[in-house]
DNA sequence: ATTAATGCAAAATCTTTGCACTTTC
DNA sequence: GAAAGTGCAAAGATTTTGCATTAAT
């Protein structure tokens, strides 16, 4: 990625829409994960990214500006039922395909799969989340 | 639950069938989780009852055994995104309800939700399991 | 007797937090 | 300069492991 001479303006805008600061270390981690399409990652994945990129920071940091992403609802989060857990850029409701053997995680697109609520679901429930997560061992 | 004063012969059973040994521990674990319908425990929330019905054991061996019934095929892990695991005596593919405040744990019944494979669904993949998790607030 | 299981405490993870220091506004 | 963010190390929490002891075959 380079040094970050000049902030990238659409980090920024990211930021400033979401009422944080634009400091060096978010900004970095916006470009990351932002600047080439939709993205999973885990807190360990995207912190060495980060330091292989020159991005100066700690993995403390990393996971606070993950969550707050996640409460601001630039991200959500991705249960996989495997060690760590991830982060997804794409908001929008879709499920995930978690391979065991190497932690990837891959969406699932709306040809593969159909999810419908039939008429015995309670719909009193106040839904935060629908987790879909097919694991797959390859 | 009171003592086990002479072995509940079915919970012999189930851990012969399992060829597990029958060990007063583990007899004590069937019953609680065998004894009365399918059930949902966490390990602290198991390990709390059996102390409770006087069991006497360590919630290391709680979890020990959980992933041992797991491994086997009599239970069956939960990911709830939660802070802790659930396991499950129902083996047979359903989805859950996890309600965030209480932490607890409901089956999806099948006029519940409608789940289906669609033709663009990768046909190679080798399935370990299907996780379908709706949180809810309540 | 032989073999397996248990208990305990300690280790291993992943994740969060407290506080002094730095950066942004 | 005031307010917010960062880094580090330390704490937290859940789960696993190593090993001496105990129990089951």
């Amino acid at each position: 990625m380079g040094k970050i001479a000049r902030p990238y303006a659409w980090t920024v805008d990211i930021l400033r829409r979401a009422n944080l600061r634009p400091t060096r270390q978010r900004m970095g981690l916006v470009r990351l994960l932002f600047e080439n399409g939709h993205r999973h990652v885990s807190a360990e994945e995207l912190y060495k990214e980060a330091c292989r990129n020159g991005l100066d920071l700690s993995l403390a940091t990393v996971y606070n500006t993950l969550n707050q992403f996640k409460e601001l609802g630039i991200m959500r989060e991705i249960v996989t039922g495997g060690e760590c857990s991830f982060f997804d850029t794409n908001t929008a409701p879709h499920g995930h395909i978690f391979y065991e053997q190497s932690g990837r995680v891959e969406d699932i697109s709306d040809d593969m799969l159909s999810v419908q609520t039939l008429p015995g679901f309670p719909s009193h429930l106040d839904i935060s989340g629908i987790e879909i997560v097919i694991r797959v061992r390859g």
